[in-house]
DNA sequence: TAAGCCGAACTTTTT
DNA sequence: GTTCGGCTTA
């Protein structure tokens, strides 16, 4: 490239010494808002114009496909037509898989091994301890999915486990582990967490391979550190040879991941591990008002275990920090669709977040309430939806027909009279014989131990695979899909199934042939198309909705919101117990609690709203609630606290309001709207009765209730 | 075999 | 208060 500045120009002083740093490892702490990615991503600009080396010795790391895309296209833009072939930009997962495919043989995986979800994972393990005859209750697939996951993202196999005698439960645990990852190798399948420790095992225990991407990738780059996990990082340190270098980037204020195995420590041992690194803190703030991050760093300097890092901007002080008291869930909801109603600017500037996605039930009556659109962000994404599990299950069944997991699923769906007692069978004939279930119908039907009705839909399932089969060989892949949904009539299933749900079923189906059609285009030359594509159905699992709707309001829990800024940001239910969670409180993780506090403040430009209510309904419980600590934890003069404007009336307070009267409308921030039907007492003994909209009366004592007078 | 009823659980969730 | 999964009944 023959404009090197125009790679820095743009930059300021801190992140141009990142991005031009001399090579040599880097650790960039890098805090909100601060320009992380866009560092990054002129850090590669820069190592590609000043031809320090090739894209191809140069490997970038992200933890969702979002921020990988992001990145692809964000270098693509600046690099301007300059090649980016070789250079590896992607996820961890798919990083592993792409290495996996190219080295199955090292790996000893068959070449067409095949990735289990999280989902399929779950029902693998549920039917290897049914076969072994395990009590369900004690023995969960969840909590031994969790073991297994746990121990692979620690690089353990149950070999490495060390076990004593007496411990008969973790033995137990140890003996399912084994088991699972047997079955898991006959049938070539790997799960996630495996993607991770095969590749880290390869790497270790191939000389060669280990020193050819040594020598190749001079570059190691790395996004969102403080969320890796042990085996991660064992990967990345197996991967750095003695000309690598590497560029970690992260904020380890806004680690919230550590449920999930992500270990901060790994961004504090840096420094041990790799004595020479550099650190580096970019703490100019390009996203939001003065205040916002004045609140964000008071906050965040309660938390004991820190690098430490404050965050400033050029911009303007800004609006305050408001602070809004509800009476209740619902009032709170009421309160921030009012606030949203009054917003000039787009929908896709708001956001409320909030600690748990039970919460976003209410925020979603209050805005269908006003006709504000919104889009929830995360629940259930495409790919993990159920109907287009289902597709994909007969594909990958069509085309590999002794993928148990696959045929698990769909031998009975759409019904085909083959129940539990027919499927335990066969189960049993394919231990018996070593063999798959689908072989397991040839040898059942052989046999003839089978009852006719038993064996009458064994066969006509067999016949209509194969048939199938041969009719859609050599077909492009969403006509395979088409005939698949056609010819196994899951229309009709779903129809007959929940009626209700079936139309937005349909859709997604329609979906999935145009998501096929595209997939087709983009990689026309891949040899084995079909098996791309299951791959990057389970990679990547893809939005949980269609971006049809562009201009929403967005719903989302804290976590989901990492890595995104809004002009207006709602922070709901700041209430102990709920925020921070219970569960953090009693097991002292309250410093990850006020990280996702920091994360969620963080998030917004210009104004910020705090809420929480007095009362909340939690498991269809009411009770009352208290300000979350964090709130005690902002200086007050950084908040202003809001007050409804209509007559209300005040508990504790000298000035009862004494101008409600027999027939006013008003509100009540739990029971919804009434009218005052009886009236009795005076001054702060005033009791009224209040006929509500739901039907039911009550009797409030003015002192002590939240009654809003309506226009 | 399949539909319907009842009891238990319920933070966060990417790959 | 809802949802999921297991158990019972037709």
């Amino acid at each position: 490239m023959e404009d090197i500045s125009q790679i820095l120009d743009s930059l300021n002083p801190i992140q141009r010494e990142a991005v031009a740093a001399p090579t040599g490892h880097l650790l960039i702490l890098a805090g909100a808002g601060s320009g992380k990615t866009r560092v990054l991503v002129h850090r590669i600009a820069w190592i590609l114009a000043t031809q320090q080396a090739q894209a191809y010795n140069i490997l970038a790391v992200t933890f969702t496909n979002k921020a990988a895309s992001e990145m692809q296209k964000r270098i693509n833009q600046l690099l301007d037509g300059i090649s980016t072939t070789g250079l590896w930009v992607g996820t961890f997962h798919g990083i592993c898989h792409r290495f996996l495919r190219m080295h199955w043989q090292e790996a000893k995986l068959p070449n067409t091994f095949q990735i289990l979800d999280s989902d399929d994972q779950q029902r693998t393990l549920k039917r290897i301890l049914i076969a072994q005859g395990l009590d369900e209750k004690t023995w969960t697939p969840k909590q031994v999915q969790h073991f297994i996951n746990n121990h692979k993202e620690q690089g353990l196999r149950p070999q490495h486990i060390h076990v004593e005698a007496h411990e008969t439960w973790l033995k137990r645990m140890l003996s399912i582990y084994q088991t699972y990852d047997e079955h898991c190798q006959r049938n070539g399948l790997v799960d996630f967490a495996e993607l991770l420790l095969r590749t880290y095992e390869t790497l270790r225990d191939n000389d060669a391979l280990r020193n050819t991407y040594q020598t190749r990738f001079r570059h190691i780059l790395v996004d969102e550190f403080q969320d890796t996990n042990t085996i991660q990082y064992k990967l990345i340190q197996t991967l750095v040879g003695k000309d690598s270098h590497l560029f970690i980037v992260g904020d380890d204020d806004q680690s919230i991941y550590s449920w999930r195995g992500a270990k901060i420590e790994n961004i504090q041992r840096i420094n041990q591990d790799y004595p020479n690194t550099h650190l580096i803190r970019l703490e100019q703030n390009y996203r939001s008002t003065g205040t916002i991050l004045a609140v964000a760093n008071q906050l965040i300097a309660n938390n004991k275990k820190r690098l430490g890092k404050n965050l400033w901007t050029a911009g303007e002080k800004g609006d305050p920090v408001y602070l809004y008291t509800a009476y209740s869930d619902l009032d709170e909801a009421r309160f921030v669709a009012d606030k949203i109603a009054e917003w000039q600017g787009k929908w896709q500037e708001i956001a409320v977040l909030y600690r748990t996605s039970a919460q976003s039930r209410v925020f979603e009556e209050a805005l269908l309430q006003r006709n504000i659109p919104y889009r929830i962000i995360g629940g259930l994404r495409f790919y993990e939806r159920a109907e287009i599990k289902d597709v994909l299950a007969y594909l990958r069944l069509l085309h590999h027909r002794h993928n148990d997991t696959a045929f698990e699923r769909i031998i009975n769906l759409p019904k085909r009279g083959i129940g539990d007692k027919t499927l335990e069978s066969l189960r049993a004939t394919a231990r018996q014989h070593q063999c798959s279930l689908w072989d397991a119908i040839q040898h059942a039907l052989a046999s003839q131990q089978l009852t006719k009705r038993a064996a009458t839909p064994l066969l006509s399932f067999s016949t209509f695979i194969e048939e199938l089969s041969q009719k859609i060989a050599g077909q492009p892949l969403h006509e395979q899909i088409k005939q698949i949904i056609q010819q196994a009539g899951l229309v009709a299933h779903y129809q007959k199934d929940d009626p209700v749900d079936a139309t937005r079923r349909q859709e997604n189906l329609d979906e999935l042939q145009t998501a096929a059609e595209q997939f087709e285009k983009l990689y026309y030359s891949e040899p084995d198309i079909i098996s791309a594509f299951l791959a990057q159905a389970a990679l990547e699992a893809g939005e949980g909705q269609s971006q049809a709707f562009e201009d929403c309001v967005q719903l989302m829990t804290l976590h989901a919101a990492k890595g995104l800024e809004f002009t207006l940001v709602f922070l709901g239910g700041l209430e102990e117990g709920l925020f921070p969670h219970q569960n953090s409180i009693d097991e002292g993780n309250l410093e990850e609690e006020r990280r996702l506090c920091y994360v969620g403040i963080t998030r917004a430009r210009q104004t910020l709203y705090l809420c929480h209510s007095e009362n909340r309904a939690q498991y269809g419980q009411r009770s009352n609630a208290y300000p979350s600590r964090f709130i005690a934890e902002i200086p007050r003069e950084l908040i202003q606290e809001v007050r409804l404007k209509t007559a209300f009336s005040v508990k504790s307070s000298v000035a009862i309001d004494a101008s409600f009267q027999l027939g006013d409308n008003v509100r009540h921030p739990t029971y919804g709207d009434g009218v005052i039907i009886e009236q009795e007492g005076q001054g702060e003994l005033m009791r009224l009765r209040v006929a509500f909209s739901n039907g039911t009366s009550k009797w409030l004592l003015l002192a002590y209730t939240r009654l809003e007078k309506m226009g």
